[in-house]
DNA sequence: CATGAATGAGGCTTCATTCAT
DNA sequence: GATGAATGAAGCCTCATTCAT
């Protein structure tokens, strides 16, 4: 049918960059941004070296585009949030093993981590990651304006800092992983979960 | 005055020791440990590539070194809080400030998440890296069993728990302040000090 | 003609493969394994350093290639000896001249002795060697206890003794040329066609 | 005493230069001309590296001053057959044990195949061989033409076709001693010494 | 005379990227 | 669209040699 639609099939290029994404993303996982090669990611996306240049202009775009997917991600994670009944502070609890869990795991940590250090020397990098942030902060403060928040009331300020904190608490369990790969999600709900209530309850 | 300059002078190797220490602790901060090339090392610690295989076997030995030096750092600041006087809760809350400001600071902070990317790949960086960490995790449990702790009766696995979602904070930091620069010190105090109390306090 | 030529192509592999071992044996011969340069090799064979490593894992293994190349062509020669017709003393007479003017031979002989002394430094070498050195006296044994040979029923230990010195002498040629260029194959032959007699003869 | 005699003291000199080549035939056979470094030349002569080259112009100079040193040492092997007693062939069989240990030997014999290899890629090295074995040739000719040898009336050709087959002969042996590892002087007699006969009696 | 710290060219190898087919 | 052979700059490291002391 289509047998010479061959001037540009966009469904067809769409697919191509994904596993092209797909693969980049595990042999990042395994071997490290600087560690996995093109030749390997290109076997491992079943695809030509050259192949990957129709589609990305370089490694580094390889990983901006990560990038990008991963920030889809997050977004559908609050977006859950957003959606969920109850209280805020009950909601968050009940995220709360789902979110330590997704950030003791072993693969989706070392790639993040690998982003976040590639952030200091490559700005592209640096932008995307700290765009990403800003909008994940933005959702999460208007997840505390809300009108079941036990801190609805309190100053930009205030919220800010909860926020980084928060941010901080969950983001540090991927290099706590790196530290201490006995750690649990078990035990670090123990004392994650009452940290939370303090930051999202007055002090 | 320096009368005995020639035959093997110790201290002139340790000096120079130091001065690729430090010269590749700024490479490798500015530029990553992969992205830094021993050229560029050797030029900023003003002396030959060739020279400094004299102190060191590799590159890779150059940053188990730095990752010693920096444990020793770390050991300090764990022995002036064992010293201190008053409530292990106020003296830790004293030195907040200042682990705050450490972890905020960028040098530092780029410099450890490059470590910690680099023990997925390396796995004397990751021992290196674990060992350290299971001896602050040790002298934090210390602190926690002191007399004047509100906590010391807990069972160790309560401990641990708090240990670790305290250590991931601080450490998460250094994540912060690459995803949100704009972050100071005394924001993060705001939400981190009640944090802090309730981690040392009975839930 | 040439219709198969994209898609994995074996034969082009095998003919890069012998431009490299081509290539790496002048290299060798007139530099020295240690003398000569990837960098040199790779411009001799018409292709980019990194190229070559597609074919080879290493300079050391294109080393181990070009020996394994050279057992084949001892083997062919020790094959046409057990199919010549005649007693083994004129058949080994006959194959004298040729024999001779081979270990003189600048070229292969330089190349030779390179690895015969790279096989101090390097076991691999020194093992590939070893083992062609082996069948090679293995092949001249079964020679001698052909039932045309005058000294068939002779001990093993004897046979042992005459190959050695049998071998020693042609491959002592290959230094002979080294230390006096001059020689001629006529030259040699004089003296060494009764020294063959005498070690294919009884005592 | 002489305390003050320093202006050029051409005994220490002397005697500095032969700890040097002492320590450098030392590592040459054991590591080879290109594996052994001047650092461990140096360490091996307990003497500093820099100070080696008040002695020798490079690591050049020293292997050709340890070729002459040995041209010193085949002389008075040379000279030692000229003055025993006896036939010709006899002198030459007795001593032949002692040379084939000679040649035999793990360590002399890896030097001199690696110089030999060396003369192919340096010229110095070329001539200072061949100058030695001409000299080798010129003494064993000699040798051929006393008034008790067997062959003392032959025509020069002859001779030097057999003396450049017995020196292959000898000479191989170092070659043999690398291929053939087990190889032991006893077995090696067996069969070298009617070479050897043959060698020196009339066809 | 003697040291050993210091140099820097050059060696082997890797890998992102290009291009003829 | 797709391949994979080919490139070559750049990386880490070694080592003969020099020179201030």
């Amino acid at each position: 049918m289509n047998s010479k639609t061959r001037k540009q099939d966009p469904e067809l290029a769409q697919q191509r960059r994904n596993q092209v994404l797909q693969a980049a993303s595990d042999c990042f996982r395994r071997r490290g941004y600087h560690g996995a090669g093109m030749a390997e990611i290109s076997k491992t996306a079943g695809m030509s070296p050259g192949h990957i240049y129709n589609y990305f202009d370089s490694k580094e775009a390889i990983i901006e585009a990560i990038i990008e997917r991963d920030m889809q991600e997050m977004f559908s994670v609050f977006h859950g949030f957003m959606q969920a009944d109850g209280q805020l502070l009950d909601v968050m609890l009940a995220g709360c093993p789902n979110g330590v869990a997704k950030h003791l795991d072993e693969e989706k940590s070392a790639l993040k981590l690998e982003m976040i250090s590639e952030a200091a020397r490559n700005d592209k990098v640096a932008s995307l990651l700290q765009d990403n942030d800003r909008e994940a902060r933005r959702l999460m403060k208007q997840l505390m304006r809300r009108d079941d928040s036990l801190i609805r009331d309190f100053p930009d300020d205030e919220l800010d800092a909860r926020i980084c904190v928060m941010f901080a608490t969950f983001g540090g369990l991927m290099i706590r992983r790196t530290l201490n790969p006995e750690l649990t999600t078990e035990l670090v709900l123990q004392a994650l979960k009452p940290v939370l209530k303090t930051l999202l309850s007055p002090f």
